[in-house]
DNA sequence: ATTATCTATAGATCTATAGATAATGC
DNA sequence: ATTATCTATAGATCTATAGATAATGC
């Protein structure tokens, strides 16, 4: 249930908003995302998302001031998302860190409007002056930070070897994670995308373990 | 130098094509590549081609029929191009060929375009309906097919273990390929993309080695 | 003679603004 | 009274076609 995130265009010091308009806004989210998965930011047209929400374009542009705000409410309700499945957690190793990265890779699977949108997205936003390339950049930055942050306590408390060069498992987790979402999503049927996943990162994490004594 | 490539839209009896026509159609597909890079296949405007090409968008439609048809030489142009440095060195070994690898990604580190571009439609033509959502799913089942046709040969051969999941391993390869350049295009200072896949090919090829006896 | 390029244009879009009308709920 | 939604519209695009003019090279 979407809370005002600050992003729609009120008055300070108005009512709020009416059970019909969260719901609307909420539809309009959940439609952009399929819209900005299948055309990407640019190609996207508000009259067409407003149109399979039911409404006109400019009952669209009362919930969400331009095309950039609506695509910045989509990035942050996604991010609430992950952050809560994801940076919540405080795993007591790092195995059961991977547990949790699986357990994302499971649920996309069952979402492939999400993975779609952030395939196209990130491409995208790899150019400067992107609308989502700043976000982009530091959503990557933030994620292997956390990553590199849980790796270095598993060093610290002995469950990984000293030697663990946690920059580079962590970008590597992370591509491998977005190579096979790429192809899964060209072709689903051609792999079981949580079983590799998993299977690399179990793979990974014997070769970082710490050596049992 | 592009030969008639089937694609530009030439009688079939003519006469063939001018020296200035070949360059220019040379110059439309290096800026289509920067183009589709930055905007993606449906963002792309024509105009703005053309116009960066020098010449106006009815003498871009000259040379190429449509948008589509303009795309699809680009990536039938690209093709070619890996397709000469990774499908026709036959290689003594899977070492050498991983060899190859990390050279291709060390020459894509000088041509960003090129990886944006891939980046970008990759995500996008994981949508039916995409004008490039049957080459890519082809393009990606074809590497696969030809890694994982090498590693077979290494099993073969005795180079690689005989309990080698060769598609697996094949797959793994290409996403972490996809998904570290997706980080580099967001962020190139952040990682020394061949290093990197270097790194991982070699002790990924530590795992999957025979063992020496 | 053939290829290369231009101009002009039809017909569809696109975003964002302005102002009117309808629905909601204090 | 406030929020939600609509209609109308300005001003910029977009692709592809048609037909004219200019450059190339047998």
């Amino acid at each position: 249930m979407p809370e005002n995130t600050g992003r729609t265009p009120r008055k300070s010091a108005g009512r709020g908003s009416y059970a019909v308009g969260d719901a609307r806004r909420q539809k309009i989210l959940d439609t952009a995302v399929d819209h900005f998965g299948q055309w990407g930011f640019h190609a996207s047209s508000l009259a067409r998302i407003a149109h399979d929400c039911g409404i006109t374009q400019g009952g669209l542009l009362h919930h969400f001031r331009s095309k950039e705000d609506l695509l910045l409410s989509v990035l942050a309700q996604s991010e609430q998302h992950d952050e809560e499945s994801l940076f919540s957690v405080d795993p007591d190793s790092y195995a059961d860190y991977l547990d949790t990265l699986v357990a994302l890779i499971e649920e996309n699977t069952r979402r492939p409007g999400i993975v779609r949108m952030f395939n196209v997205l990130v491409g995208e936003s790899g150019n400067i002056g992107h609308p989502a390339h700043e976000y982009f950049r530091e959503r990557y930055a933030r994620v292997l930070r956390h990553t590199v942050a849980l790796l270095e306590e598993g060093v610290r408390r002995g469950e990984l070897r000293a030697d663990t060069d946690c920059p580079a498992v962590a970008q590597e987790h992370l591509a491998v994670m977005d190579g096979l979402q790429i192809q899964w999503a060209l072709d689903p049927s051609s792999m079981d995308m949580p079983a590799r996943v998993g299977a690399y990162l179990r793979r990974r994490y014997a070769e970082i373990a710490a050596p049992q004594e």
